[in-house]
DNA sequence: ATAATGGGTAAATAATACTTTACCCAAGTA
DNA sequence: TACTTGGGTAAAGTATTATTTACCCATTAT
């Protein structure tokens, strides 16, 4: 991954994050699993909307989505979780995403601003 | 300041980072004061385009922006330099700022999302 | 006089993001 | 049969951001 595509991946994770539904689900989905029924009581929002701001968090990785089927009605049933993420920007961070415009040649070592699917396995 | 006030702080300074023109600003004016004339020339943008980029981040605080008076040409110089500053973003983080979801009572102490212009005297 | 530099602003347009309306299917219920 | 629930999608409309074009002023250089 080059400089332009860490700039991109950190500037979209920001921008999902921008929007304060979004963080309210993360928030909601913290410390038990939800299903998208009462996100949606909680929330008080068009069926639509919710599953678009779900997608936008699982496509980043900052939501996890469990499928399970329900085998007596025949119905996929999804539970949301807020994975355990962190994204942190400070001087050292912006140093280093950009560090060719200061042609520093070391290797970025630490990445802490990224979250995506396999965050937690990195671990 | 409320609940929905924070809310809405962490967003809006969100949305301003959530740009890579104005990611790549702060990352140019970390080591050193720069002019509008030099980002100008460094990226490439109308002159319209780099001042409104300026704005977004010199109102969030987490850009500096210093005037001086060019008294033989009578004319204002400005000279722009990032702030010391640091967004984090995590679990414990989206639990503060929306306690109230949970019933949750105590004060929240710290508060490590938030960059205004003051940041640098808190510390 | 004309053009260039430095530092802007206002307004229009282009591009994104957000939200709603109107649909889809299958199973269960009044 | 008709209606509700669970879990969607596609497309259209609205709202917000990003960007450009056209302009302002004052000074200096050609």
């Amino acid at each position: 991954m080059d400089d332009a595509d860490i700039v991109e991946n950190l500037v979209e994770l920001l921008k999902v994050l921008a929007n304060p539904i979004r963080l309210k689900i993360l928030a909601l989905c913290l410390s038990k699993e939800m299903t998208s029924r009462e996100l949606r009581s909680e929330l008080k929002l068009s069926k639509p909307l919710l599953i678009s701001h779900l997608r936008k968090l699982v496509n980043t990785g900052m939501l996890d989505c469990r499928v399970e089927l329900d085998r007596k009605r025949m119905i996929v049933r999804k539970y949301y979780r807020t994975r355990n993420f962190e994204i942190c920007i400070n001087s050292r961070v912006l140093e280093e995403i950009f560090e060719n415009l200061k042609l520093r040649t070391h290797a970025v070592e630490e990445v802490k601003y990224r979250c995506n699917k396999d965050w937690n396995d990195q671990q």
